[in-house]
DNA sequence: CTCTGTGAACACATTCACAGCA
DNA sequence: TGCTGTGAATGTGTTCACAGAG
């Protein structure tokens, strides 16, 4: 395909893509079409087809994608394939829920450090991590974390956001609700599931 | 304006608005321009304009938008001026951080009831909700329950929402790493937390 | 003059239809 | 035949530019 600027709704479906994948590896499939993926994740195999080919051809013609090949080759896009350090800021529930979830390995993601402020916490371990006091931060950059997730209270969110962008994190998950004011070449998503819940109503 | 349908997006959108007015009226401020507003939202000015004017003139020239009244005018399009209750199912370090998460109640949402399948977790409280079976389900209908939370794993996912579908359950917001199979007139939302972090490290 | 409300223009994303390869 | 890859057509959402109210 000539050149095109790629659309963010692809980016942002590329994980589900790995996700999929992943699952179908370890089912010991090896190869999946794309009318197939597209019934597993609720899409239209022309959208899959289309969003694979901007990063060039995957698939073989009358088979479908080589899975394994192909998870690897979406990481790569994704910077997937090396391992991604992230700091989790807050060690309150949600905070210690995301410390522990197992999900992000499938990604290459790690939570690597957390951080909070309440000097009681400090020392004390979730998994087999040791809570650090805020002024951490400024070890960051060269313990390779590059990813921050905010996990603390709105009050709190842009203050811990300006402390990790100071840091050198290039990228943050907010899970506060609120909006966050960060240089533009650090790239925030949001997300707030009382907003996300928010909306049902509208359309039960 | 005409007759239009409203776009998706201006429905996703809806609830920032509704976050940001109800800070605003904590404020004391009576009026907002969509300049202002945009600023705070990062969007910009036209946007949020058309987004309420789908549902007709909030506003006044000159002037901006009343916070109070605006509020409550979109709060009733989200069906948000009636409380709305949830049941959350999942127990767990993420279900539990959700049961006591305190900013449902910004949008009239109130997590009214918590299942889990794991016996010994049974009677024993979460704020204070106590936690119950999954065949308390069939009473969610008569609890006037129609919104559910799956804060599960994965492979209980389908089950879980099978079961809440089969109990009335008309919308669902899915943080399981999944893709549900439901009848079209149930509405799914997803959020998969290592997938919004994954697409960062493209960005970064 | 300020700011809303809105058709029209534009940009972006999805879906179609089919050429081309296995 | 079965499926990918892709330009073209369509559909959706955003931004502009300005008319009109206060």
């Amino acid at each position: 395909m000539k050149y095109h600027k790629i659309p963010d709704e692809t980016i942002r479906r590329m994980p589900l893509y790995v996700r999929a994948l992943a699952l179908l590896e370890q089912e010991g499939q090896e190869t999946i079409s794309s009318r197939q993926l597209a019934e597993r994740l609720r899409l239209n195999p022309p959208q899959i087809r289309k969003d694979l080919s901007y990063f060039g051809a995957f698939g073989t013609r009358g088979i479908g994608y080589p899975v394994i090949s192909t998870a690897r080759r979406i990481r790569a896009i994704l910077r997937l394939d090396v391992p991604q350090k992230a700091v989790l800021v807050g060690a309150g529930r949600l905070g210690t829920a995301i410390a522990v979830y197992p999900g992000f390995s499938v990604f290459g993601l790690e939570i690597a450090a957390i951080i909070d402020n309440n000097p009681t916490k400090i020392g004390s371990r979730v998994g087999r991590l040791e809570i650090e006091h805020i002024a951490a931060a400024a070890t960051l950059k060269a313990r390779g974390i590059r990813l921050g997730l905010l996990a603390v209270p709105a009050e709190a969110a842009q203050g811990c956001a300006d402390v990790l962008v100071q840091a050198g994190v290039k990228g943050l998950l907010n899970l506060a609700p609120c909006c966050l004011d960060v240089p533009k070449q650090v790239k925030v998503v949001s997300i707030d599931m009382a907003m996300a819940l928010g909306v049902l109503p509208y359309y039960v």
